[in-house]
RNA sequence: GGCGCUAUCGUCUAGGGGACUAGGACGGGGCCCUCUCAAGGCCCAAACACGGGUUCGAAUCCCGUUAGCGCUACCA
């Protein structure tokens, strides 16, 4: 067997979505596995929709990810001619014909077909023109699109994720493959343009099954073969409804924006509808392509659960050094508009990289520990400020005073461990009373890693100042 | 309405006639650790949609019901 020709073709009407996103990693893992090859086409033949703009954030989108095209970006505005030359080669073998109704009489009878409850049907009108017919519409000028004449009989395939799939023509429309303008529908361009890029395997989402029948018919009028069809599963929002806007975040960008790792968000997008079989989880890029396999591919649709991804990323983020990550903190933290303060963030990062799924959220613990929090104490600080009282401020100052006579070069949490429960003890402190205080003026809230290590972060300098602030306000 | 697809814990899934007392992961609950929260470790609750077949035996195969989703354009 010679290796796989597959493609990713999304049209540039909208942002490259999850769903999409998933189509493309199917397909390039397949050829990443196989050694074939993976081609990148754009469907712009919707003149309306598309825009360059839009193009380029797929584009982005995709190499965030991590998926390398192989060949193109092609775009099938730029095939029109061999689409119309298809066209008309049905007509002449006559597997298609010219139709000459006009869209409002189509409209009209569409109109009427679904007041009386079923659904439009074209009635085959344009059939059996005779060749006389033809001729003096033709010379009149007549504008006409090109129908494939639907044969009779089961049209069936042997989907790679669904098993046999068949539909009887009778139940389908001898559909348009060229507009009256001479550009080509969907299913004749996609054809078309896969005939020609010899691809072996269609990877794509369900909601394509029934072009399918459609484009087999095609096929074989054009004389080539149909490839092998994969259709994989749709992803679904949290209400089991197919996932969009309204559910938040959709598209890639947006999970780039949140601080998701291109690598989390491959390794969850692969799981999604996929499983290697067995208990695997966690994959690197590597394992994933090893793995890849088209019957592992699920049947039923999967729901898109963001918790689930932050998790994930939570992993990845935990495996990765500090120096890896810091330029991706340096500029998060831009976009926070806060500067690194002239210190080395490395062992910020250490510190704060357990509590943290995003790297948006491992930069702002990041920025509070350099330059202190902003505003007031959160919902828990402000409980606990209230709850201790006047306790809060007291020992407060006394943990300030204590530790501001510490010799900065004894300034290490184990030092400042000990120095603390002695404060603690001495004046007969729950260590926890002493401590929490600490934690909120230095973080504004009562989540953080332990309090001597974060002292030990913030340092002697700003550490005191801020108790003592906090201690006064 | 028609056509098509699908159905295992709340979610992602393993399983593909006996290995099932249905496994793992997220999320939830509990315990350990502990100055807090995470992380980590241990434990718990939680599912084969329903009804018929086939079979010695069905989560697994077949049929039906129900439900969900998709498509139903001179959009892609």
């Amino acid at each position: 067997m010679t290796a796989p020709r597959v493609r990713f073709a999304p049209s540039p009407t909208g942002y490259l979505h999850v769903g999409g996103a998933r189509t493309a990693l199917f397909n390039w893992l397949l050829a990443r596995k196989t050694g074939g090859t993976f081609i990148l086409r754009i469907e712009d033949t919707d003149r309306e929709r598309s825009t360059e703009a839009h193009t380029q954030v797929i584009l982005d989108g995709l190499r965030w990810l991590g998926i390398t095209w192989d060949e193109g970006p092609l775009f099938q505005g730029a095939f029109g001619d061999r689409h119309r030359a298809d066209a008309e080669r049905l007509v002449l073998e006559r597997t298609g014909y010219r139709c000459f109704c006009t869209r409002e009489e189509l409209d009209a009878q569409r109109a009427v077909a679904e007041r009386g409850g079923g659904r439009f049907r074209y009635n085959g009108r344009c059939r059996a023109l005779t060749p006389d017919d033809i001729r003096s519409r033709l010379d009149a000028g007549q504008p006409f699109t090109i129908r494939v004449r639907m044969p009779d009989g089961e049209i069936a395939w042997d989907d790679a994720v669904h098993g046999r799939i068949s539909f009887q023509g009778h139940d389908l429309d001898d559909f348009v493959v060229l507009r009256s303008d001479g550009t080509a529908i969907y299913n004749l361009a996609v054809v078309s343009d896969d005939i020609e890029m010899r691809i072996t395997h269609v990877i794509r989402g369900d909601d394509h099954v029934s072009n399918t029948p459609k484009q087999i018919v095609l096929y074989r009028a054009l004389g080539h073969e149909p490839p092998i069809f994969a259709h994989v599963p749709m992803i679904l929002g949290a209400d089991g409804k197919k996932l969009s806007k309204r559910h938040g975040a959709t598209a890639v960008g947006d999970y780039q924006n949140l601080g998701i790792f291109p690598a989390a968000m491959r390794n969850f997008l692969a799981l999604l509808g996929w499983s290697p079989g067995g208990d695997r989880e966690i994959m690197p890029e590597a394992e994933l392509i090893a793995l890849f396999s088209l019957d592992g591919i699920q049947s039923k649709p999967a729901v898109f659960d963001t918790v689930k991804l932050e998790w994930m990323n939570g992993q990845y983020l935990s495996a990765t050094p500090a120096e890896e990550l810091l330029p991706a903190v340096e500029t998060q933290l831009g976009v926070l508009g806060v500067s690194a303060a002239g210190r080395s963030l490395l062992p910020v990062i250490d510190a704060v990289k357990a509590r943290s799924r995003t790297i948006v959220q491992l930069a702002e613990q990041v920025a509070v520990r350099v330059h202190g929090p902003r505003g007031t104490p959160d919902d828990k600080g402000a409980a606990l400020m209230r709850k201790m009282g006047p306790a809060f401020q007291a020992n407060l100052q006394l943990a300030a005073n204590e530790l501001a006579a510490m010799p900065p070069a004894e300034w290490t949490p184990d030092r400042l461990l000990e120095r603390l429960k002695a404060v603690a003890d001495g004046h007969g402190l729950k260590l926890g009373d002493a401590l929490q205080p600490i934690r909120v003026a230095l973080t504004g809230s009562t989540v953080s890693e332990p309090v001597n290590e974060l002292l030990a972060i913030v340092g002697p300098i700003a550490s005191v100042d801020r108790m003592r602030a906090a201690a006064v306000a």
